[in-house]
DNA sequence: TAGGCCATCTGGTCCT
DNA sequence: AGGACCAGATGGCCTA
């Protein structure tokens, strides 16, 4: 099994937020309690909302400001695009589809971060926030070896 | 009751 | 032209 399994393994028995303290032993040994710090370091981020924003890139003038701002600083010409009812139920519709698959690929992500008996449901951004930490803890732990 | 989270609708922008 | 993507608005549900 490899590393990521036998932590999952280790982790999935553990309530996440309400750990025992970390065992002084074991050089490398992995305990949850590691992310635990890690994790409300990531959420006490200040700025973390402006940083979430600024990752949008490669699309300038979209969605960064109200929609009326950005379509006076794009220079561009304001299309007024025409919708009927029926287009306007479709996009609903598609957005829906959307939406739906971007739920999986969260219902995916919290199969992956170690929180197993976290006894309440992960939210999107506290997935999102711990699958940070648990990479970037792997990480680190594959660079000390 | 307030606050957090989520689903849905909507309109603007980008891309093919 | 139309689909994809995105963010704002809104309302419902749940929990402390």
């Amino acid at each position: 099994m490899d590393v990521e399994g036998s932590l999952l393994e280790y982790v999935g028995d553990v309530h996440f937020l309400d750990l025992p303290p970390k065992p002084a032993a074991k050089l490398n040994a992995l305990h949850p309690s590691d992310f635990r710090g890690r994790y409300f370091e990531i959420i006490s981020i200040p700025g973390a909302e402006e940083a979430t924003r600024s990752t949008q890139i490669g699309r300038p003038g979209t969605g960064n400001s109200p929609a009326l701002a950005a379509a006076s600083l794009s220079g561009r010409s304001k299309r007024k695009r025409v919708i009927t009812t029926v287009q306007r139920q479709a996009a609903n519709v598609r957005e829906r589809r959307r939406m739906f698959s971007l739920n999986e690929a969260f219902d995916e992500l919290r199969k992956k971060v170690p929180t197993f008996a976290y006894e309440k449901r992960l939210s999107r951004i506290e997935t999102l926030r711990l699958a940070i930490v648990y990479i970037s803890f792997m990480t680190d732990l594959l660079k000390e070896k």
